[in-house]
RNA sequence: UCCUCGGUAGCUCAGUGGUAGAGCGAUCGGCUGUUAACCGAUUGGUCGGGGGUUCAAGUCCCUCCCGAGGAGCCA
């Protein structure tokens, strides 16, 4: 139930009549909430008052931030004082405090003034809201420091909210109070244009503005919603290690640091981890950041980024591409119904992502050159494919496609071979489109001991590092699959963003590693 | 690592071998409904570093540094 505030809580409490003959009293619903600043003041009412009692009921928690009016059955009149102004902490809540007198800090986004009247644009709680003071309403000290205050200043100021069209959010606050809590001097980012070098050096500053604080909350409701995803499937989450004692998959390099005099590596990937603690545990799936020490100098990439992983014991591969594109429309779904803000503020062609549901094409990678040669590109049977290839696949059709079955001499060591023709693996990638590329990519592992050791000594892998995994294969070996799925290009992807760099706060990129 | 393009005021950028420029910001002044407010004035420079060609280099050449985009690799 929402706090009721200033004027609501005149009344009569608890279900009894309504109090007629002052026009200000209202029937207050059971239990009633108090807001932060009331102060209540309970009398007896007439009928009370006739049956002998004569002094004030006790408030039944005075002054309690969070007071619940809890008297049932006392038929009794609340009365609150009016001269506390309410705090609110987001501007979220003003459209629900419209005629109340609220007390609000945040940062200066900018303002606009003339001679005698001045528009703040206040951000507080991740939105902004204007205020505005005319000269003649507020002290001369308050007007003084209206005057000197400068972009991103923090400041702290009183007013009563009201609904107004010529406000950019609607709603405004009419400035009774100003104060400035701390004086900023020269603001690096200021409203006008600026490269992404510079803003990159300032990404901590970056930060606030609108377009980041949108990409930073569609990021945050995509982990949201994985986490439900697999919660509501019955999923465990098992945070898979950082530092590791190898490669996981012996392709990529990695970030090596000093473990008490052994070498260590920072993951880059959960997935091996997870296959033991699905025998222990059913469905599971990791979530966190993953390293790579690849010199990839590109949009689509950085070196650290997040991964989400699941991996599911007897789940077979048509069951693996179904849980795939289950899981994209679900995601795209959540951001649809709980981002637009956000999405209106990236200027987001929200089309595009209503257009992602199931079913999803799905194709073979011996279908996917077939049409890459058909659209002139010359890939020849065996090559994996190259940014350009993948656009111009997922440029054929409207939603993602899932693309399998790709030759084994390109994937990783512990793809299962497809029983149909060994040469080619049980893996799918999906590839987003709009050129968002390679989004997810996921196989069913191999689970036979002894095709799994002899794909390790194919691969030239040091067998020794991989014998708890061999492990999986020895004791109660089982089918299984999983996806691992980065972020970043998921949340880029929702966001229209080109670069990767937009949905991390903080990126780490080629020889970048500032703030 | 390779390829391409860049580096000029705090920021974004013009600049034809011959006097270093604009807009924004900042500072000062004006303006009672602004929407990246507007108007006037002021302020602001190691032209990335070094070397060379030339009477003269921001401009042409060499070299190094830094940045951006892409390739390979991958999510």
């Amino acid at each position: 139930m929402a706090p009721l505030q200033g004027q609501e809580l005149l009344g009569n409490l608890l279900g009894c009549e309504p109090d007629r003959r002052r026009r200000r009293d209202r029937c207050l619903p059971e239990p009633a909430v108090l807001g932060r600043h009331a102060r209540l003041h309970l009398v007896a009412s007439a009928p009370l008052r006739r049956a002998g009692l004569k002094r004030p009921l006790r408030p039944p928690r005075r002054h309690d931030p969070r007071g619940v009016a809890d008297a049932p059955g006392r038929w009794c009149r609340i009365s609150a004082l009016m001269s506390d102004p309410i705090h609110v902490s987001s501007v979220r809540e003003l459209s629900r405090n419209i005629g109340n007198q609220v007390i609000l800090s945040g940062w200066l986004d900018n303002k606009r003034s003339s001679g005698k009247i001045a528009f703040l644009q206040v951000r507080c709680g991740g939105g902004t809201v204007q205020a505005v003071a005319g000269r003649k309403d507020v002290s001369d000290e308050a007007w003084a420091d209206i005057e000197k205050v400068t972009q991103e200043s923090t400041i702290r100021l009183t007013g009563t909210v009201k609904e107004e069209k010529r406000s950019p959010s609607g709603v405004e606050i009419q400035l009774a109070g100003f104060e400035i809590l701390h004086l900023t001097q020269d603001f690096p980012i200021t409203p006008k244009e600026h490269g992404t070098a510079f803003l990159m050096e300032h990404r901590h500053l970056w930060l606030r503005s609108s377009r980041q604080r949108s990409a930073l909350r569609v990021r945050s409701e995509v982990e949201q919603a994985i986490r439900d995803f697999f919660y509501e499937r019955d999923f465990t989450l098992i945070d898979s290690p950082i530092l590791t004692p190898a490669a996981c998959e012996g392709t990529s390099n990695l970030f090596e640091t000093d473990y008490f005099g052994d070498k260590a590596y920072l993951s880059q990937s959960g997935q091996l981890y997870l296959e033991p603690a699905a025998a222990a545990l059913g469905k599971v799936y990791c979530f966190g950041p993953t390293f790579r020490a690849e010199k990839s100098k590109t949009r689509r990439h950085l070196m650290e980024f997040w991964m989400v992983e699941p991996e599911i014991p007897f789940l077979e591969f048509d069951g693996l591409c179904d849980l795939t594109e289950e899981f994209v429309a679900y995601l795209v779904r959540r951001v649809l119904e709980r981002c637009q803000p956000e999405l209106k503020v990236l200027e987001r062609d929200q089309s595009k992502l209503e257009a992602i549901v199931p079913p999803f094409p799905r194709i073979t990678y011996t279908e996917a050159v077939e049409r890459l040669n058909k659209a002139g590109n010359p890939i020849v049977w065996g090559d994996d494919f190259g940014g350009d290839e993948e656009t111009i696949l997922a440029s054929q059709f409207d939603r993602p496609v899932l693309v399998s079955r790709f030759p084994a001499a390109f994937k990783a060591f512990y793809m299962q071979p497809a029983p149909e023709d060994d040469r080619v693996v049980l893996g799918v990638d999906l590839l987003a489109p709009e050129g968002y590329g390679e989004i997810i990519g996921g196989s069913q592992r191999i689970h036979d001991h002894d095709l799994l050791l002899q794909r390790i000594r194919q691969h030239d892998l040091p067998l020794e590092a991989f014998q708890w995994y061999l492990d999986v294969r020895k004791y109660g070996a089982y089918p299984h699959s999983g996806f691992g799925m980065g972020i970043e290009r998921f949340v880029a992807w929702m966001c229209g963003l080109s670069h990767l760099r937009e949905t991390i706060p903080y990126p780490r990129m080629l020889y970048k590693i500032y703030p």
